[in-house]
RNA sequence: GUGGGUGUAGCUCAGUUGGUUAGAGCGCUUGCUUGACAUGCAAGAGGUCGUUGGUUCAAAUCCAUUCAUCCACACCA
């Protein structure tokens, strides 16, 4: 044996060094056959601004398995890793470190704050990349990307001049998502909301033939400083004289118009509205209807602009409270009441967005969406659940055009230049252009694009896209997406529009959808909360096959997880319990056994029944894994591995193990090591180091668990008859221990054993077991037993008899009995009443009727089996 | 307001196409220093699968209803 394992599993003491390992033999690289399929997953970027948390450990697993998987059945597997330059996080958390040195953006300019960014990925890009490795992940890290390299760069510039050629991208004055913390744009994807509690104004505006006042009412009076105008119902009887007439807007003086439009509600309020163009979408609307003019009251950093000298350099806040003030002083207002409703903040940072008008980047989305739309409907992109379908349908149907224009430094700049001379505008992948007309160099856009620009490319841009790569031409569409469903309109929906526009086809075929990871009490992660808990150091206490285990166990794709140690631990103690079996193998098999052939001629019953349903598993586990049921297929291994090969198999074959040089000897060995083995590579894709650490000590041909090949099912390794009789065997001895527990034998106390069987076949040379695993002192199968003050046991197909009489309480024995009859009769009333229903035999299928019928029979012979016991008593 | 999720043992959750007596981990009770493992072994208690109705030979599973709870999207000034 080349070498040995430790007594105690310590996962730290292999789990790095296993790792280097593969990395350095380069099986994380595609292995090039070009005639195997191509399996392609795109790792969702992880961004730089900190560290990993358990989302991403989570999601990572997820994707590792399934590559792990794909990679161990022979496909030429690539799995792309890379970060994400995440424009607005990184850059606010840049503006917060150089807060601490007491400088801003400004003080050290555009080159300046770009090098720091640099430096800021240099560090925190590369420490995600370590997490990653920790955590066992199969990429390929000689094509590690990030969303603003060099090759992004390129794809972006190619997308933003395609879009722009065909008109898809279009600068404009629209109203826009402002933060006036981040000093920024975000997209309507980006603006969360929040009910809060606030007021609602009602303000009278005098007409201005002094004919009256019209009365309105208002949740953000400051923006009445914009007003262009006042609209009502065009239907709307009680105003319909009015229309076309002028107001005088309170505290400004300015005569603005009485407008007529459907968008006003006449059963909300009172059925007049004020019209702020150029801070609020729907009166922007209005406005662009009836030509009114856009009034920007606000600054950047929304305070009121010098245009208003009496509220000028006040924030909107304090300008709300003076203008009400100075609304009811000039009795313009009539009541306040209170009123709740949602505000949108930004997602960012939290501050109450301001909408307003602004000349921004758009990209036109309608013509995208469509072929967006009916590559979900018709099935060629699938989701997993299928239900994220219909947030995903949804979002796309209802969508608008998507403002892609921030006013940030760190991230892709848009490609767009001026020229101050003639005022010529173009769309360029050139750095330096010069003006066609003046033949002046051109100003560039100062802006730089969403974040979510250059990620929607991520599937395409790594693999060498605008270039027509081999990478492209293999892995391209890739196989799955695995990511969370918080980011499905925000990430998802963007790179199917754009895969389908710029490549023709689609991103990917499966969306695997996973779901938050919460705390122990259901609670988001979050830093706030400071109830994060860090995947680093559950893999320094545990170990990463322990949290892999756990995060791929009782995990349903699309379904939130709560998380807490006394999971982890539970995982943890399953790779012990692997590791000791592992242990105990090695130390009773010879050095020429071997783990990849069987030969089962040789094969006593228990050996077939251990083999028999290990080659079962190998067919449920590969159709788990095959329909993404990750889940499902770790719980049936560690079934497996604990239930099935440990609690039974081993503790079966010890005595054998201990007859060397025998045939039987050799065939213990030899189904040991094989099931073993095989099973480490079943397992090998959740727990990948552990696996690995036990395959090199076991027997076996080529260099790596990982690169071994995934198991097959063998028809020749059905035994379904060894199947039954060992079930027979393992009923029995539960039963007499179940007894023998219930009436608190001591485990040293050995009984003699009378066995009546109908299946004598079944018991043939299995003496032993009942010797060491019931608590026998001698077995006696035998067809008449006739004895007094024995403890029977009962089973479908066995009467078990144990002479106890110094034991055995008769009153206790009776009213078991009894209990044990109305089971049966019971069951059998059920049963019965299924075969007597017509309906049910001519219905059903033979396989269950005989289901039905076998009961019958089983229970009518444990019935009467108890009732004879009970006369005995 | 629109759409969706979840509700199964004390706790956290699985449960595949409707098909034996509904499972696991943790916790709990009892007994075990069993030559792989006390990070363990054996045995056990604990569930009218949220409610009500329907479909079906058969429902935790499908349909409808209702309650509870969570989420997404949309918001009327």
């Amino acid at each position: 044996m080349q070498k040995q394992l430790n007594k105690k599993y310590n996962p730290s003491d292999f789990e790095d060094k296993l790792y280097s390992e593969w990395e350095e033999k380069g099986y994380f690289k595609p292995s090039g056959d070009k005639s195997k399929p191509a399996f392609s997953i795109v790792m969702p970027p992880p961004n730089i601004t900190g560290q990993l948390h358990m989302g991403h450990a989570l999601d990572n697993t997820l994707q590792d398995i399934l590559t792990r998987y794909k990679r161990m059945c022979g496909f030429n597997t690539l799995w792309v890793p890379g970060t994400d330059h995440a424009s607005i996080a990184t850059e606010a958390k840049i503006v917060e470190a150089m807060k601490k040195e007491g400088l801003t953006k400004d003080d050290i300019g555009r080159e300046g704050f770009l090098q720091r960014a640099w430096e800021w990925n240099r560090v925190y890009g590369a420490r995600i990349i370590e997490q990653l490795k920790k955590m066992g992940s199969s990429c390929d890290w000689s094509r590690t990307r990030f969303t603003l390299d060099e090759g992004c760069s390129e794809a972006v510039k190619e997308v933003f001049v395609r879009l722009y050629e065909k008109g898809l991208i279009y600068r404009g004055i629209r109203i826009i998502n402002w933060c006036p913390h981040c000093l920024t744009t975000i997209s309507d994807a980006e603006v969360e909301y929040e009910d809060q509690n606030g007021h609602f104004w009602h303000i009278r505006y005098p007409l201005s033939d002094g004919s009256g006042y019209v009365l309105l009412a208002t949740t953000r009076p400051e923006t009445m400083l914009g007003d262009t105008a006042v609209a009502v119902n065009p239907n709307d009887e009680r105003y319909k004289s009015i229309i076309g007439k002028k107001v005088i807007l309170p505290l400004v003086g300015r005569e603005i118009p009485i407008v007529s439009d459907e968008y006003v509600e006449m059963d909300f309020g009172t059925g007049v509205v004020k019209i702020t163009p150029a801070h609020d979408p729907n009166d922007f609307e209005v406005g662009s209807r009836h030509n009114l003019p856009l009034e920007n009251v606000m600054t950047d950093d929304a305070r009121i602009t010098d245009a208003y000298p009496k509220y000028a350099g006040m924030d909107r806040y304090e300008a709300r409270k003076a203008i009400v003030r100075d609304l009811e002083e000039g009795g313009f207002l009539v009541k306040t009441e209170e009123h709740e409703h949602s505000v949108g903040i930004c997602y960012r940072c939290g501050t109450t967005i301001e909408p307003r008008a602004s000349k921004q980047w758009f990209v036109k989305m309608e013509p995208l969406a469509k072929p967006a739309i009916e590559a979900v409907r018709n099935g060629d992109v699938r989701f997993i659940p299928e239900r994220f379908e219909k947030n995903y349908l949804h979002w796309m149907e209802n969508i608008r055009d998507w403002c892609i224009s921030r006013q940030l430094w760190w991230g892709h700049r848009i490609p767009a230049f001026y020229c101050d001379g003639c005022g010529e505008v173009i769309v360029t992948k050139e750095e330096n252009p010069v003006c066609k007309k003046c033949g002046v160099p051109m100003r560039q856009d100062p802006d730089t694009l969403d974040t979510w620009f250059s990620s929607a490319l991520w599937p395409f841009s790594t693999l060498g896209w605008p270039k027509s790569t081999e990478d492209m031409s293999i892995f391209y569409p890739t196989s799955v997406l695995v990511t969370g469903y918080d980011i499905i309109t925000f990430w998802v929906s963007r790179m199917i529009f754009s895969g389908l526009e710029y490549t023709g086809k689609k991103p990917f075929s499966d969306v695997l959808i996973h779901g938050l990871i919460r705390d122990s009490q259901g609670r988001k992660m979050s830093k706030s909360l400071g109830n994060g808990t860090d995947p680093l150091e559950i893999i320094e206490k545990y170990g990463a096959d322990a949290l892999r285990f756990t995060l791929a166990t009782g995990n349903s794709p699309g379904n939130d997880m709560r998380f807490f140690n006394e999971r982890v631990e539970a995982s943890r103690n399953f790779a012990n319990k692997l590791w000791n079996a592992a242990r105990f193998i090695l130390m009773n098999i010879e050095n020429d056994v071997s783990a990849d052939e069987i030969d089962i001629s040789v094969l006593e019953d228990e050996d077939k029944w251990l083999l028999s349903q290990y080659n079962c598993l190998i067919t449920e586990v590969r159709e788990n894994l095959d329909k993404y049921e990750l889940g499902i297929a770790v719980s049936k291994l560690y079934d497996f591995i604990w239930s099935i090969f440990c609690d039974w198999y081993i503790e079966l074959v010890k005595t054998r193990l201990n007859e060397k040089g025998s045939v039987s000897n050799k065939a213990a060995q030899n189904t040991l090591v094989y099931v073993m083995s095989g099973t480490l590579k079943l397992l090998h894709p959740f727990m990948p180091f552990i696996t690995e650490e036990i395959w090199q000590t076991l027997p076996h041909k080529g260099d790596s668990i990982m690169i071994s090949e995934f198991p097959v099912n063998i028809k020749e390794h059905d035994f379904p008859l060894a199947e039954e009789g060992m079930r027979v065997i393992i009923d029995s001895i539960r039963a007499i221990r179940n007894r023998r527990a219930e009436m608190n034998v001591p485990p040293s106390r050995k009984a003699k054993l009378y066995i009546k069987t109908t299946k004598p076949e079944y018991f043939n040379k299995k003496e032993g077991f009942f010797l060491r695993l019931a608590g026998a002192s001698q077995v006696v199968i035998t067809n008449s037993v006739n004895l007094d003050n024995t403890v029977r046991i009962i089973t479908d197909s066995a009467e078990i008899f144990i002479p106890m009489n110094d034991i055995v309480d008769n009153e206790a024995e009776r009213e078991r009995l009894t209990k044990e009859l109305e089971t049966a009769e019971k069951e059998l009333e059920r049963a019965q009443s299924k075969l007597d229903n017509a309906d049910f035999i001519s219905r059903a299928p033979e396989k269950v009727v005989n289901a039905e019928k076998e009961k019958i029979s089983k229970y009518t012979s444990i019935r009467d089996k108890v009732l004879e016991a009970l006369k005995k008593l």
